[in-house]
DNA sequence: TATCCACAGGAAATCAGGGTGT
DNA sequence: ACACCCTGATTTCCTGTGGATA
């Protein structure tokens, strides 16, 4: 082995790789292990697809389907099962042909963007801006198209998690126009339909909407332990090689899932880390000890993501509260030192604009509701009503994370100016007492 | 018992930045 | 160049509030 300038043994790519490709197999297809894919058949969801099938069957014959509503925590199989309704309609001989558009509300967001969504999917030459035109020359484009391109067919519209554009204001607005669909068109007809994790979020519905979207729903109930096993067992004859999983993994990650709501995508992507980690580590096996692993990086991997894909200031509020409770541990941390905290640090960014406390209130909700950190309004009698701030995860996590990102990691060992004052310091003794 | 702190958090307005057609 | 559109982030303005203190 060769000795490089840091001490280190270097490393040998071609060897590595050539190592690698004689090493045990793991996996024969991890595509099955996928959130997108859709497999031959699914187990545990005949009364859905049947049901799904019986409202959709008039679209063979040129009739439009009645729209209506999904419900079911995540991972209960509601994306899977349209999708294999759809494929499974599309391979019917019919003259009649169907189109399906999927809009994730998460990424697709606004009513603007929802149309010209809807639209670009369907036009293959002429797409819409992002941005610029007017929404109800869009609508009437829409109409335009439907009618000429898709004429004398059914489109149906999914919309995935269709709760977050119901809360906000405008949302109803979309959907509405969406459900009128219809009776503006002459020739082509539509479908919605609506899938949501939230199940009272029919509360926060326009009544109108609630009639046109159909009082039927349908729920996706939560898988057992035992469902999540039969799945995953026929997921993981496609997706690994014979004889690799030792027989109690299957069994691990299912209960591990099923304590999480019978979460079926969680039990899929623990099964997938676990066949992973065994393939980088070249066992021959995976084993329970792999799912052990997967388990605890997957909750990793998931709040690293999360805190990269934030937006600076809401990085720079949270490093605010490591900084606190690195620099000051027996600190109690409110509202009001996040404000100070953000306000002497920010300056040490280019750039980065002040904040006010209202907005800073808000951040700190975002971050409680992600549950990194979390945030009990209490009031603490003369000295005011405020939120505690307690980080819910590991200081060390955090800060691996920040670490690769060079502008907050410039900032991280800034010691705090307004913590020093002997008014903070009392206060914040008084506060102790009270809780 | 009235007072008063330090905010909470809703609603509406504003601003900047991406764009449009004319 | 101009008037106008849509969005997302933020500010402005606001009313509400639990409980220790005087």
């Amino acid at each position: 082995m060769l000795k490089n300038s840091e001490n280190n043994y270097q490393f040998n790519i071609d060897q590595f790789y050539k190592k690698f490709l004689k090493g045990p197999r793991i996996f024969n297809n991890r595509g099955a292990l996928e959130a997108l894919y859709v497999p031959e058949e699914l187990p545990h969801r005949e009364s859905q697809i049947r049901n799904i099938a019986e409202k959709t069957a008039c679209a063979l014959l040129g009739d439009a389907p009645p729209s209506f509503l999904c419900y079911g925590m995540t991972g209960t199989g509601k994306t899977s099962t349209i999708r294999y309704v759809s494929q499974k309609l599309a391979q019917q001989n019919s003259k009649i042909k169907s189109w399906w558009v999927y809009i994730n509300c998460n990424i697709v967001s606004t009513p603007y963007r929802i149309l010209a969504s809807i639209y670009n999917t369907i036009s293959r030459r002429e797409k819409i801006p992002p941005t610029g035109l007017p929404k109800d020359v869009i609508f009437k484009k829409l109409l335009g198209l439907l009618d000429s391109k898709i004429s004398n067919s059914i489109c149906f519209l999914v919309l995935d998690e269709i709760d977050i554009i119901v809360e906000k204001k405008r949302g109803n607005e979309i959907l509405y126009d969406l459900t009128r669909l219809n009776e503006n068109l002459d020739s082509c007809k539509t479908s919605l339909i609506g899938i949501s994790n939230k199940l009272k979020f029919r509360e926060s519905l326009d009544p109108r909407i609630l009639s046109s979207l159909g009082e039927e729903h349908l729920v996706f109930p939560s898988y057992d332990a035992s469902e999540l096993r039969d799945i995953l067992y026929r997921r993981s004859t496609i997706a690994f090689q014979d004889n690799v999983l030792k027989e109690d993994v299957i069994p691990i990650c299912a209960a591990l899932a099923a304590k999480e709501h019978g979460d079926a995508r969680k039990a899929l992507q623990l099964l997938r880390k676990a066949g992973e980690l065994a393939e980088r580590a070249q066992n021959k096996n995976v084993t329970a000890k792999h799912v052990e692993k997967a388990q605890l990086d997957l909750e990793n991997d998931h709040i690293m993501e999360y805190i990269k894909g934030m937006p600076l200031q809401s990085q720079l509020i949270l490093a605010s509260i490591i900084i606190i409770s690195k620099f000051y541990p027996e600190h109690v941390i409110i509202s009001g030192d996040i404000y100070d905290m953000h306000s002497e640090i920010r300056r040490l960014i280019p750039g980065v604009r002040a904040l006010t406390k209202r907005r800073i209130s808000d951040y700190i909700n975002e971050l409680a509701l992600a549950g990194i950190i979390t945030a009990e309004v209490k009031s603490m009698g003369h000295y005011g009503r405020t939120k505690i701030i307690k980080l819910d995860i590991g200081r060390e996590l955090i800060e691996k994370v920040f670490s690769e990102i060079d502008k907050i990691e410039n900032v991280l060992n800034y010691k705090p100016l307004f913590l020093q004052t002997d008014k903070v310091k009392l206060k914040n003794n008084i506060f102790k007492k009270l809780l």
